[in-house]
DNA sequence: ATTTACTTGACAAAATTGGTCTGTTTCCGT
DNA sequence: ACGGAAACAGACCAATTTTGTCAAGTAAAT
């Protein structure tokens, strides 16, 4: 019951990119340098944020990647769907998990106490996760008192 | 993000004791037949539920586990807390993992933004399994209809 | 053209999970 | 007292997942 690095990871750039990016592209070097997570390990992760539309990204020099839509339309719930391929806590549970595993097919399907608990508990967190945004997280991070590493690239050019 | 098959077997099999047997101990065999678990595996997790003081036993014929405590006083969380060894969305946001790996100690410790997320989300699971009694779950199975299979060993021999 | 950066996908070490097996100890019924 | 029924302890193992790394390409901008 552990959420994967991949999650965690992805989340902390998406939030690096939100707070200290415009609509201008960002390179993988800089959320790497700032959020000390291996860059071909960042890129993997960017692939699948990519693939799931919260990402877009701009190749060639000047590019990067930037969030495709606005802050306050990407919470943390769709971050997560990117980025885990077991959101929910149990199988059974869901209706719709996204890797039909399912080899354990359970024999109590339909008529079992503990599965009506693993949905709440899902959709418990459904809801928290589906109602905090980027933008509500940026809020927090000011109020927290981050410093915001204006993106300043030139700066290394000097 | 998934929960462990220890910790839904476990809770099955704790449900199926406080469902279908009084204060006598029950064999694992029982258990294993009704909740089709294999009998080996079943042993390995009362192990940890009894190291947690939930279930007691008896050795010898006759013998097998009984709860330790009164149905409406053993929630779900304390299940999960003996079986699963992660309850913990996230390392560094609970105050004392059990196992303390922290191998990768978070470089933002204390004002990282999405440590609070996983922090909340954790409360809000603790408070949901925490106030789910077996009690509560065996009401729950009478109101589905969920058959009660008396405990009739002798049946067996006859 | 050349530089820069994204893309794809193979590879792999390490940890975890899910489960079996062997043997030991304890206790009950006869 | 003794034989068997059960729990107990712990080693063991295969499969999967996680957490990455690496190399070779491909697209875009200058």
């Amino acid at each position: 019951m552990r959420l994967s690095t991949k999650s965690r990871y992805g989340l902390r750039a998406m939030l690096d990119i939100a707070y200290n990016c415009g609509p201008e592209p960002v390179q993988i070097q800089d959320i790497s340098r700032r959020q000390q997570i291996s860059p071909r390990y960042l890129e993997q992760i960017f692939q699948n944020l990519k693939r799931a539309g919260l990402l877009k990204s701009k190749r060639g020099p000047q590019g990067g990647y930037a969030l495709s839509r606005k802050p306050g339309e990407i919470t943390v719930l769709d971050i997560l769907n990117a980025t885990e391929q077991d959101v929910l806590l149990v199988d059974c549970a869901g209706v719709t998990p996204k890797k039909r595993r399912r080899k354990t097919e359970c024999p109590f399907e339909g008529n079992c106490v503990t599965q009506t608990i693993w949905a709440e508990a899902n959709s418990l967190l459904d809801t928290l996760f589906g109602s905090l945004t980027l933008q509500i997280l940026c809020q927090r991070a000011l109020d927290m008192g981050m410093e915001k590493e204006a993106d300043n690239r030139a700066m290394y050019y000097i």
